[in-house]
DNA sequence: CCGCGTAACGAGAATGATTGTCAAAAGCGC
DNA sequence: GCGCTTTTGACAATCATTCTCGTTACGCGG
């Protein structure tokens, strides 16, 4: 019921998934993950490309975006906890670690009395290349 | 056609929504602010309000947060460039400025060439009432 | 004060990403 | 190999937001 059992199994449809994110860069939506996957000749419905994507974005493998846009972008990312500095136009990311961010923000939720902190943080810009 | 003439016309109803903006407190979404002009009896669409809130977020009037939740939430703040502080639980707000983030931020963007940056931090916690 | 041109309004339909449903298929332990 | 349980997947449902387009009314010049 709620222990001892395999609480998770292996699926093919999980492991392509997987697989994909570790090949592409940068960040992808969930349909565009499912059009590629489409594509390679994998067959997996966008139901279970939804439902993988959120179970690896709870145990903290993948990173999920919002960009103003409207639709939720997702990257296999490296480990530790970092964030992104986006163009805005090409849509190259690169990863940035911020512990003077991090302190920061835990020590102004602290003084608030707030536990249990997390935040989002996401740099907008123009990349040179993209600068005319 | 695009210059000398009134770009902006003052009409009841956008009266109406900054009237209730600047009486309510914390965040709101779109619907919800559209019941509450409904309730006070003042006859607003609902496209309308939508286009009155794009229109103020496009001012820099007021702030917009996207929770994880899916809806975009709509807040009368304080003039200057700030961040905030928002309980999970009660939805409690508490305006923070960070300086520090801010030029982190910029120095980032700079050091890769990016330009034109802007960015967006949103800290969530649970507030010292919602602690259990 | 009156009338006109134009921006704003509003009701409903359209859009489109995400989530729910439920029968069928496939893992994993035995 | 067998059976129970999880997972899958096609499709429908949901729901916030956007679009459309005829109607309304603001603001200004006359």
């Amino acid at each position: 019921m709620s222990e001892s059992g395999a609480a998770v199994r292996n699926t093919r449809q999980r492991s392509a998934v997987s697989a994909l994110l570790a090949e592409v860069e940068g960040f992808h939506s969930a349909q565009d993950l499912h059009a590629m996957l489409r594509d390679r000749g994998e067959r997996v419905g966008l139901t279970t490309v939804y439902r993988t994507l959120q179970g690896l974005a709870d145990a903290g493998e993948i990173d999920v975006m919002r960009p103003p846009g409207g639709e939720h972008l997702y990257r296999r990312c490296s480990e530790g906890h970092h964030h992104h500095l986006v163009c805005r136009a090409c849509g190259r990311t690169v990863e940035v670690a911020g512990p003077t961010v991090e302190t920061w923000a835990d020590r102004v939720a602290a003084q608030h009395g707030y536990t249990d902190v997390s935040h989002t943080l996401e740099i907008f810009g123009t990349c040179p290349t993209c600068t005319p």
